[in-house]
DNA sequence: CTGAAAGCGCTTACAG
DNA sequence: CTGAAAGCGCTTACAG
């Protein structure tokens, strides 16, 4: 017979509010949420009633009622069967932009790490509890892809970021840029046998548009574009350092690597290292990505960057856009000079 | 007059549902969730309604119904005015596992990256947005926590891991624990003249106790406890470069190294480098908190981790606590061995 | 400028 | 086992 055998509290509603400041619920929602109709003097009485009561909307009644949601959910992707943990650290900065660009829409964030096929789950919009999907993380969990792909078709509302899958609404660096950029950079600290490392006909769509970026730059200076140099692994990291094994056994001269990603650049250093060339003296190394990993390697390592900001920004806006209209999906990407350049 | 300029179609409701399958919505309601009370029969013809119309529950409906929101709010405390790309590692792998633990137990989870004082908001209970809200974060952004704090006073139902107060409801790792095993660790490799560095009257609480573990460890192996080394610095890792600077200068001996947090270990090892230090050769190096840049620092770093999966656990099982329920707050640490020590 | 009433889409006593 | 009705807490036409 206990008043409150550990239930929550009642919580204050707006007819509380209404009863203590002598108006209707009608008045208390308008003033509350900044109608011009109403009376600075009512308004005043309304908030104070509301301040003393301890009172906030209820979000997900005043949603329901108003049709929206005022909330898009991101989903990150993670390798088949890994927890978060496992997580490349890349996504975990497009994550916080991605937040950070929700917020500055004026939207809640609701994050969740899929990973394995029978937690998958995209149907937010379908069940109002968002307004919008991204959907961002490995390309290598294709189950995943092949999921949120079909939810695509069908529910409208989403946004990509390493698909494997070119027919989705995807969002991406501009990747030829940046290719650019990393071999116009090794160019400049003096390289001319440049090798591009990663798969270009890997699931991550991106690694083929940064070999793109390289033979265009390659040719306008000059240079011979190489094969890319594709290496086993079973995670980039390892995949980078093998590549090394590979390219010097090949006995190819090489004096600038560019790689597809920083995590394959990272394992390559060791690997580096390891053999005794020196970066960048021997060789010059340029990653993409722009991992905090890399401020701390030896050398720290010079790496294309995608403006992460904007990311988020065209992430939530392709998330959001009404059918018809095309927001700009391509991201801008700049270098960030580190010291395994010359 | 055409039937959808850009509205949203509409959705579909138990009510279609209930019509299709030729039965009542209640009767829709029970079949979906699983009520036992339901024909086997009756639930598989409004499943297939259900299917064919491509229906999904509405969550915010039946969450205002149930009373419950499902959800828990994360919140991430950056340092002041700095936007989410300089959050420390550290803590976005905090998030992954606690939006994990989140999931297990069946919940969303609702983030935020929260900076600067006019955007502080932390009623996600009271807006009955979420059953709960845990806040991880910087030490460093007082005016964060002193908000937070605040709101765990009136409202209840919150965790925190990285207060600089102790009077809140925090999850900690188990830092004494960990300093012994950092020092225990050293004086293994051959170490006897072993250094903490980082400032027992940080803000963040946790590094004193770190101290703490490290004096009895240095008791117990029968070696002579130092005083902290605290270093000046904006950030974590020029404070740990600036530390070994200081050291150096003050002429004091040292053969091990243990450090309150990896990024000031990551700084350290460069300006050790830098002095021609060897590591692990003239001293041993270990850190705190299992930054994945260890990995590729020169030497990879040792460090103590927390277990982060529990770690998430803890501060979901607190924020969800009804009141006189205690759950465990501190959090198993271990080491991980890299390289940086003999 | 303000109020009474309807309704957002569910779930859950209450009947039968 | 199933249905009719009420109600979760708001917002928004519709009146006045």
């Amino acid at each position: 017979m206990s008043s409150s055998d550990k239930t929550r509290p009642r919580a204050v509603t707006s007819i509380d509010v209404a009863e203590r400041a002598g108006v209707s619920q009608s008045t208390v929602s308008r003033a509350l949420s900044g109608s011009e109709t109403i009376t600075e003097a009512t308004r005043r009485r309304v908030e104070r009633a509301a301040e003393e009561l301890g009172y906030q909307v209820n979000a997900r009644a005043a949603g329901l009622r108003r049709g929206e949601t005022g909330t898009i959910a991101i989903v990150v992707i993670g390798r088949e069967g890994e927890g978060p943990a496992a997580v490349n650290p890349f996504y975990y900065s497009l994550l916080g932009s991605t937040c950070a660009a929700a917020a500055e829409r004026g939207y809640e964030a609701l994050v969740s790490f899929q990973a394995k096929p029978d937690e998958f789950f995209g149907h937010y919009v379908a069940r109002r509890q968002a307004d919008g999907v991204v959907v961002i993380g490995t390309a290598t969990n294709r189950p995943a892809w092949d999921y949120f792909t079909a939810c695509a078709k069908t529910a409208g509302g989403m946004a990509f970021w390493g698909s494997p899958f070119d027919d989705s609404v995807w969002v991406r660096s501009d990747n030829r840029a940046g290719g650019r950029l990393a071999v116009d950079r090794l160019v400049r600290g003096g390289a001319k046998e440049i090798v591009f490392v990663g798969d270009p006909a890997s699931s991550q769509r991106q690694f083929r548009e940064r070999y793109e970026g390289y033979r265009e730059a390659m040719e306008a200076a000059g240079l011979t574009p190489g094969e890319a140099v594709v290496s086993g692994g079973t995670d980039r990291v390892s995949q980078g350092r093998n590549a090394i094994g590979q390219l010097v056994e090949s006995g190819a001269p090489f004096d600038g690597l560019f790689f597809a990603c920083d995590a394959m650049a990272l394992g390559a250093l060791e690997e580096l290292a390891a053999r005794d060339l020196s970066v960048p003296d021997d060789v010059g190394v340029i990653g993409f990505d722009g991992l905090g990993s890399g401020e701390f390697s030896a050398p720290p390592l010079t790496t294309v960057e995608p403006d992460f900001a904007r990311a988020g920004q065209l992430l939530v806006e392709t998330a959001l856009a009404a059918g018809d209209e095309r927001p700009e999906r391509r991201v801008a990407v700049h270098l960030v000079e580190r010291a395994s350049v010359r």
